[in-house]
DNA sequence: CAGTACCGGAACTGATCGGTATCGTAAAGC
DNA sequence: GCTTTACGATACCGATCAGTTCCGGTACTG
């Protein structure tokens, strides 16, 4: 394993680049079938025991295949991931609540993508800076975004007490999704979500305290 | 890495065994040492990154002594988190504000990075059946016990709502107090603590609605 | 006091895995 | 049609690490 490496892999690691001169380019169907790969071996062993002589065989290809598309490892993981689950949509319905129930039922649909999955990236990128920096920035930021929009625009309608500490608000929702997923064995389902908002998010940003 | 080994570690591997016929017997002290060194090894790097050379270098132990008491990596993690006996004591002071903060305030002092361990053997555990059991039993269910108590209190004073859920306060604070020790790189400090207190917890238990 | 099994330390083994290099082949661009 | 590059496949390198073995020394047992 590549520790102090922290090759901080530039910056989007796409797997499809332009072509540079004369001859083939990269297929694009064979990096989707990568990631594919990636997201399948995910699910089934972690992060740390998925290997690439694996990822390369599940899909029928060769390690140079993956190499020539991404640097490394965490470069590959990051992209797939990034691609399985697309930064949600701005609801932006009439009512605080009604986009909370949005956002979280966009998590619960959509790519699959499951929470032990997640679980595992961050176990690995807590002794992985360059994991946790791809993950940072590729996944949980377009995220956290997300939730501080539907915050703010709640704000400026009056929903929210102008006292309340947006920022750690918006880390509420996640952060019970996470925790329940992690002490669950089940993934959290619609009722538990709702439950959350209409017990823990609401009352704590309701403008009368 | 034994992957697939999943040695399934046969039940309670105690690592002081009844001495066999004449000579030295193992001795109880030694076995402590190493618990307490495989507990500081996770805290600082989590199950994945603990290898058997650190913890026996940091117990000055040679890793015969190791093998000697429990057979495999698996067997002396699973050993000593059921061993750690940090659980919290109950402060019982007069509000649920005190007692909450006395809470938090023990989960910063003596388990040093707390939260990180937990992630890294939550996410061991989800390919470990054994080391997912002793987790439960051995680490989270004394700390569920322990904020339960604080809370049931805390409604036969008056202080809570009798409509809120209980059980889902309960992974209120474990859950935040995760989510920023995993997001974020540095451990969760006091005032982050006691301000999820004030402005998320209590006002979501608040008898007012 | 003799035998045994402990002790810390260190060297060693064998397997695993990320990453690189190199085949011969096939397909794209010029 | 010639060059360039991707393709699958395989062999290889270097590092890491669980687990074993041996050492000289020491403490306990009988």
């Amino acid at each position: 394993m590549p520790r102090p490496t922290s090759t901080s892999t530039s910056t989007s690691t796409c797997g499809d680049a332009p072509p540079r001169r004369g001859g083939r380019s990269l297929d694009p169907a064979r990096s989707d079938a990568i990631r594919a790969a990636v997201l399948e071996g995910l699910a089934e062993v972690g992060y740390e025991a998925l290997t690439m002589d694996v990822v390369a065989a599940r899909c029928h290809a060769g390690k140079g295949a993956l190499y020539r598309r991404w640097p490394s490892k965490a470069a590959l993981v990051i992209d797939a991931v990034a691609h399985a689950r697309p930064v949600p949509v701005d609801p932006d319905r009439g009512s605080l609540e009604a986009d909370l129930e949005a956002l979280v039922d966009q998590v619960g649909a959509g790519g699959r993508l499951e929470m032990p999955v997640m679980l595992s990236l961050l176990a690995a990128s807590l002794h992985d800076a360059e994991l946790a920096e791809a993950l940072r920035t590729g996944f949980i930021a377009p995220r956290r975004r997300q939730i501080r929009t539907v915050l703010r625009r709640a704000r400026a309608r009056g929903e929210i007490d102008p006292e309340v500490d947006l920022e750690m608000v918006v880390d509420l929702v996640p952060a019970l999704v996470m925790h329940r997923a992690v002490t669950r064995s089940t993934p959290p389902d619609r009722a538990f979500l709702r439950r959350v908002i209409r017990t823990v998010v609401l009352p704590a940003l309701r403008p009368g305290r």
